[in-house]
DNA sequence: AACGCCGAGGATTGCGCTAACATCCGACAG
DNA sequence: CTGTCGGATGTTAGCGCAATCCTCGGCGTT
């Protein structure tokens, strides 16, 4: 019970749980890892020393000895943003089935830092790659390339992955959108969202929003993006500054749900009618909005499903590398109309 | 440039690069760390290599030969709680300066699952632990006492440290609001939170509370408990319920701000005059606020400083092991009224 | 009684790298 | 011309574990 701790902490290693019980090293290290044959009796003596002991297996060198090492490098842009966490949590629940470990890495939406920090979790060998986007630089791709395990590029398939990919098109997205919106009979339409430099999804979908109105011969009538500071806020912002340039919008196309939330508050408080005068919708489908009051039009972006099906993929890759796995899962993502997207 | 890839991709090693570049592999090790005197052309000619077959240090080896890790294992509740990510920034902004990584366990406010976090990433021989709370299982204490590494708990200071600690008195934020209120002359208080077995942070808030106003003569007069769902939905929901249950209530404390704004959304729809008919606090200063229609009075919970402080803890401690490090440090949320707890 | 088999456990080797020491060589002082 | 110093490199020996192969003894079979 009491663990004993050498006076001056060497940290324990096999040896020490070997001697305290009696066997040979290998013997313990079968027992902590439940693989081969040991009796009973001495597996408990074992167990009770490594117990009593308080020693933790140490796997670094149980990496290096076996070559194998349990975890799956996820790298996304941010934390901050909810939509990770969501994806993040697909894969952890597919995960924890397994033996596998998700490690996460976070670029900040920097293609650089994208890259450095995919050289650090690469230089840990881990069986697999969740990675958020198709867009990385040269180098990440030749890694990712060279590393020879599963990769799996996640959110997007609008492009072509390197290995798999795992997500929804943001161009049909934004196409699907315009395409209600339009059927609705709006036609002076504004489109908020980030500066979109490097958010290739939201311009993605800008793209296809643009596209479909083309199609119907319908301009974007006016536009406005922000990046930094808090979503909601933002959206309340634009969306006044916006109508105040230009009060004849009818309907405003918001890249994200937190400033269509924004935008939403906003336009309550001034007791516009939504959706008539004005309609409204986001995208993600965050959890959020259930609260709000007025249930928002959004596109669900099928955020924990894309991390499941994610892990799914480099876990049946690792349990068995031959079997041919999908290479490209697309989803679809279903609108949702809320009261502020009239049918 | 063009990652040759050997045929069947036996993983590259430093004595690939090493007869790449005719050098010892120990040069081409010191060259990839920047470590030791190399001539400024054996230097060049081994990066050259090196980038050229496309080789990624396997820190796996390294981390064995030479005895370092330098991760530093982050241990928290959950990532959908916007408070987890923020104090998650600013870890990683202190670390970033130094050589030092985070890696996130996430436990899902469950003890045992923390305990099995812990032990995975203790296996892992990181260079500290930062973990959210005080309460541990006795397992768990014993693991970070015998791990020999700094640790640092963070979020809350009302209790005694395994080593050292980070936080706000949460007893003491609740005592603080519990004071504003009644001094601004609240009388009929309603408390509306998380179910509390788990929530320790939160369930000492209710009792600072609950203490300073029996200090005042008022006991709460109605209490409502929530656990799951849309956070922004629960607290329009139970504040719905909570004021049918007893109209002549004139103070709701929320134990989170999204719950808490959920109310405020609610109330406000109703016509309810806040903060003369009733008003509202929450707690944690969440940037989702700036946004609602009015400022929701809260309790600014120091996240991202905390973040900072303990990454500064362990980084120092790293550094030099004997210098004393601050064992406590408090940090004093200041209580913001905005306009929704009278002055 | 001879044989083989299997369960239980031990001995050896090496994973890929770095610490620590050893070596080599040219420069420079005396 | 010798001694010495230090910059630049190589050599050796593990780090702590798991793969692999090995030993040993008891048991059932014919």
């Amino acid at each position: 019970m009491t663990p004993l701790a050498s006076d001056e902490t060497r940290p324990l290693t096999l040896r020490d749980v070997s001697e305290a019980s009696g066997v040979s090293e290998m013997t313990v290290s079968r027992v902590l890892r439940n693989r081969g044959d040991v009796s009973t009796a001495t597996r408990e003596r074992v167990l009770s020393a490594a117990k009593s002991l308080g020693y933790v297996p140490n796997k670094i060198a149980g990496a290096l000895a076996s070559q194998r090492v349990n975890l799956v490098a996820v790298i996304i842009p941010s934390l901050r943003n909810m939509v990770f966490p969501e994806v993040m949590s697909g894969i952890s629940a597919v995960l924890e089935e397994t033996e596998l470990q998700p490690v996460v890495g976070v670029t900040d939406y920097l293609p650089e830092k994208e890259e450095r920090v995919l050289y650090e979790m690469l230089s840990w060998r881990p069986s697999g790659v969740i990675i958020a986007g198709l867009e990385h630089t040269d180098a990440a791709r030749a890694m990712l390339k060279a590393s020879g395990i599963p990769v799996v590029e996640i959110m997007d398939v609008d492009g072509t992955p390197i290995d798999a990919m795992v997500g929804i098109s943001h161009r049909r997205a934004g196409r699907k959108m315009a395409e209600a919106i339009l059927k609705a009979g709006y036609q002076r339409i504004g489109f908020l969202g980030t500066k979109m430099p490097l958010d290739h999804r939201a311009r993605k979908r800008f793209e296809g929003f643009t596209g479909a109105l083309a199609k119907g011969g319908v301009e974007v009538a006016d536009q406005e993006f922000y990046s930094g500071g808090s979503a909601l806020a933002k959206g309340r912002e634009m969306t006044e500054t916006m109508l105040k340039r230009d009060p004849e919008l009818d309907f405003l196309y918001y890249s994200n749900d937190m400033i269509a939330a924004g935008g939403l508050l906003s336009l309550l408080e001034k007791g516009i009618d939504i959706p008539n005068q004005i309609g409204l919708a986001g995208f993600n489908g965050v959890e959020l909005l259930e609260g709000l009051p007025r249930q928002l039009a959004t596109m669900d972006a099928c955020r924990s499903e894309i991390g499941r099906k994610a892990a799914e993929i480099i876990s049946e890759r690792v349990n068995s590398p031959d079997a041919d796995t999908p290479k490209v899962v697309e989803l679809t993502p279903k609108i949702s109309y809320g009261d502020t997207l009239r049918r």
